[in-house]
DNA sequence: GGGATACAATGACATGTATCAAGGCAAAAA
DNA sequence: TTTTTGCCTTGATACATGTCATTGTATCCC
C-alpha cells in the first residue's frame, strides 16, 4: 500500500514555504510528533470523495490532482498539488465528506496530520489560523474566475489558459520550455473542461502554429507569449 | 447616496444565524460602535471589482449579487447574498483589489464594518476566525460543484439547477412556490452561464411542461420534484 | 517477441447553444 | 394620449463542440 518514512518537520524543504511557516514553533514540533508519513505510488488514491476526512494531508513530495467526478462518472480536475502544499482542510473545517478524489499524478511522499491535533493548533495559533484563510480565500478567488471563463470563454482560450496554469503551478523542466508535469490528454481535456478529443485537436493546432510542441505526455512551450494571447488573459 | 441608519448588532434580527452569532460579547460591542450602517437602493453598486477593500459588508436587509464582469463585458454571478451574510471578506483577506462587484437586487440596508477592527478581533477571537473558515469551506465547496456542472451539464440541468438555488438562497414568497426574488432573465442567464435568450427559451419550456409558471419577473415552482429530475442531482 | 491493453490521433457527423435580427409588451416619461 | 425605453419573446441561422467510429501507436506483461 504505502511505505512509512517519517522526515522530520522541522527539516521538510518545504518548511517556509508552506502553511507552516507561519506555525509556532512548539506547534510544528507537535505536528512532527504526531504525523505519519507515506509513500504513494503514482495512480494510487489518497483519499475518496464521499469518504469522511480525519485529518488534513500535507505533500512532502510529489504531485497530486483534486478531481470531482460528474454524474455520467467524467472527472472534473478541480486542483492541482505540489510539495508544500496541504490538501483535504476543505472538508475538515466544514466537516463533511471529501467532496474530492485525491489521486497521485507521480509517485509521492504524503504526510497525514491527525484531525483534533491540527483543528485544536488552528483554534491556539492565530497566524496559522489567518493562514488557512489566506489560502482557502485564493483558492476560493480561483474557482471564481474559472466559473466564469468555463461560462464564457471558448475551448480554444480555455486551454491555452490551462497550460499557463500548470506551468504555474508546476513550473518547467531544466530546458526552460517543458512543463514539469506528465498529464493524459483525458487530464488535460478534464482540467479544461472538455471532450478528450477536443483537447487533442486543439492541441495539435496548436503545434501547427507553433505555440507548443508535443513528444509523447511532453509538452514544450515555445511562443508563451503567443500563448498567453491565445488564452486572451486581460483579467 | 446611502442614508445612514444604525441599529445595534446586539438587536440584530440575523445575529443568530451570522458569522457574528460566535463572536464573543466584547467583540461584538466594538463591532457594533465602530460599524456604519447605510441604505442603498436597488441596482446601486455597493463595491466594484478592482477597487481595494477597507472592510467587510455585513448585509442587515436585502438582496445583493455578487459578479465578475468577463472580457467582453458580459457578467457572470458568482454568488447571491441575503440578509445576516457578509461580503467582501475575500478580497479583505487575501489583501488583494475585489475581484467581483456587488449590486442591490433591492433596496437594502448594509453595515460597513473597518478592515483593521475586523482584521484584529479575527487575530483574537478564534472561535469568530474558525467561522470565517467554515464559510470560505463552505463556498468553496460550492464554487467546485459549479465548475464540474458547468464543465459537464446542459444548460437545461443547470437552469433548472439555478431555480433550486435561488430557492434555497431567497427561499419561497408566503404563497409557499414563488421565488422570494426578482430578478431579470439577463441575471438568470448570468447565474447559469448561458446566453440570456437560452435562459427565456428553457423557461418557457419549463413552463410549457408545466414545471414552472411566469409572471413578469415573478417565478413560482409548481413541481419541485420534476425540476430536480430535471436538474439531474445525484450528486 | 508478440499479443494485449491503454492511450493518442483523425475523420465524419449530430446537435446544443450562441448569435443575429425583428417584433411584442409593458412601464415610465413627455 | 403618444412616445420612449427597457425588457421579454420568438424565429432563423451558423458554428463550436460533443459523440461515435476507426486507425495508429506506444507500453506493458506473459
Amino acid at each position: 500500500m504505502s511505505i512509512p518514512n517519517n522526515p522530520a518537520c522541522q527539516n521538510c524543504k518545504d518548511r517556509f514555504s508552506s502553511i507552516f511557516c507561519k506555525a509556532d514553533h512548539n506547534n510544528l514540533e507537535q505536528i512532527d510528533a504526531a504525523k505519519v508519513c507515506s509513500a504513494y505510488k503514482k495512480g494510487q488514491v489518497i483519499f475518496h470523495e464521499g469518504a469522511y476526512p480525519f485529518g488534513v494531508f500535507c505533500i512532502n513530495d510529489g504531485k497530486i490532482k483534486l478531481s470531482h467526478s460528474g454524474d455520467d462518472g467524467r472527472e472534473q480536475i478541480v486542483r492541482l498539488v505540489k510539495a508544500g502544499d496541504i490538501m483535504g482542510y476543505k472538508a475538515l473545517l466544514s466537516n463533511e465528506r471529501y467532496t474530492a478524489t485525491a489521486t497521485a499524478l507521480e509517485d509521492s511522499s504524503i504526510c497525514f496530520i491527525p484531525k483534533d491535533l491540527f483543528l485544536s493548533i488552528l483554534q491556539k495559533d492565530a497566524s496559522l489560523s489567518f493562514e488557512m484563510m489566506r489560502i482557502l480565500s485564493s483558492e476560493l478567488r480561483k474557482a471564481e474566475l474559472k466559473i466564469t471563463h468555463l461560462a464564457q470563454k471558448p475551448v480554444r482560450e480555455r486551454l491555452a489558459e490551462t497550460l499557463l496554469f500548470i506551468r504555474e503551478t508546476y513550473g518547467l523542466e531544466e530546458d526552460g520550455s517543458t512543463l514539469n508535469v506528465r498529464l493524459s490528454r483525458e487530464e488535460i481535456a478534464n482540467l479544461v473542461g472538455t471532450a478528450t478529443e477536443s483537447a487533442i485537436r486543439l492541441l495539435s493546432e496548436f503545434k501547427k502554429d507553433g505555440m507548443i510542441e508535443l513528444d509523447g505526455k511532453k509538452i514544450r512551450l515555445l511562443d508563451v507569449p503567443e500563448i498567453i494571447r491565445t488564452a486572451n488573459l486581460h483579467d
